[in-house]
DNA sequence: GGCATATTCAACCATCCGGTTGACGATCCG
DNA sequence: CGGATCGTCAACCGGATGGTTGAATATGCC
């Protein structure tokens, strides 16, 4: 349980697995179309990928010999239970984010991963 | 920005400083007394103090001898935000929590740190 | 002044992390 | 079959991370 926040909130604080999250919120994709707007190599990305999957962010199938990636945003749940534990934050302002990701997938997809 | 929601998501991603926010929700203490509960050193706690500033998740303020640390909630409504965009999750069960923060408070005082 | 307390600093150490490259197994296709 | 594509594995590397200890700084107290 402290496990899964452990894995959960680590593999919440690399921006390249953030940003695959995002682009995973759009929908299902191929490992290698995951990859594709990053500059880093196919392994290291196969590498995020495991991390995300190992926290339960991500489910991988296997169909053929392509392996599809899948949000699994259930995972957050207990993360984001335990950050509203520390505030009574308002109400999500659901445009906001919306505009929020546009903006970093934007980056992602012009660019490449920012750089830190 | 970006570089905000890395350092927060990677401070909260060790379980002993997600303690120490969980000690601070209750009241400000003392570098000292935070230290108290765990059984590591004072240097230690320390590092993990000003991890949690740089993060912005407390505030240090010198009275005296004596350094006080404040919890600082706000600078876990970006990380907060981001996560909610990722799922409609229901409205947050706060018994709940207060139920699962005094078991998280209590193995840190009765036992010390969790282990991994 | 001189000692005790509170906290950080500095150096060090083992381990983890994020990346690379090259080889490998699996699958599709002509 | 044989070649191309998809993805992972293994070994390696440099830098970050989490801990230690011992010295240093700053403040409070007698």
């Amino acid at each position: 349980m402290t496990l899964r926040l452990d894995t959960v909130f680590a593999a919440l604080a690399d921006p390249t697995r953030r940003a695959i999250l995002t682009m995973l919120l759009e929908d299902d994709m191929a490992v290698t179309d995951v990859a594709a707007p990053f500059e880093m190599s196919l392994a290291a990305i196969s590498k995020h990928l495991g991390i995300l999957a190992e926290a339960g962010l991500i489910s991988r199938e296997k169909r053929g010999r392509v392996i599809w990636c899948k949000l699994e945003p259930d995972a957050l749940r207990g993360a984001s239970v335990w950050m509203q534990g520390f505030g009574q934050f308002e109400p999500v302002d659901l445009d906001a984010f919306e505009r929020f990701l546009e903006g970093e997938l934007a980056e992602v997809q012009e660019e490449g991963p920012e750089e830190r």
